[in-house]
DNA sequence: CTTCTTACA
DNA sequence: TGTAAGTA
């Protein structure tokens, strides 16, 4: 077993995630539903998250901090280009010079496929 | 006791 | 988002 395996492995119920992201369980659901983690289930329906869930979590913690909303924060984390390595320690602190040019760079992208939803307003939500 | 879903302030 | 309600 690899250490992708290891990462992705179902491990633990939501109260820990709790503890571990200092968010809320309402938030965690809330961005399930928003498809920004995808935490596997028991057999009785409970949330299992995995290293990676919660490695994500904390980068969606993160970046709701500096100012970026759900639509900003999934567009940042759907990008493939936008490698994050965990094991790394090396945990890069996001310059708000850094997030624009991200954020110019993914609305860009968007833009390019089509998918201006985001235009429409919330644009500006994007920043500070 | 912990978690889940649904719904309302 | 917080929280109450009724379960599993």
């Amino acid at each position: 077993m690899n250490d992708q395996d290891r990462r992705s492995m179902p491990l633990f119920a939501i109260g820990i995630v709790m503890k571990l992201t200092e968010l809320t369980a309402r938030q965690i659901r809330n961005y399930e539903d928003n498809k920004l983690i995808q935490p596997a289930r028991t057999t009785g329906n409970q949330r299992l998250f995995s290293f990676n869930d919660v490695d994500r979590l904390l980068e969606i913690k993160n970046l709701l901090d500096k100012g970026v909303n759900l639509a900003g924060v999934k567009l940042l984390l759907d990008s493939s280009s936008n490698n994050k390595s965990f094991t790394e320690e090396k945990r890069t602190e996001i310059t708000d010079r850094e997030l624009r040019q991200m954020l110019k760079h993914e609305l860009y992208e968007a833009g390019r496929f089509g998918k201006s939803s985001l235009r429409q307003g919330e644009l500006s939500r994007f920043f500070h």
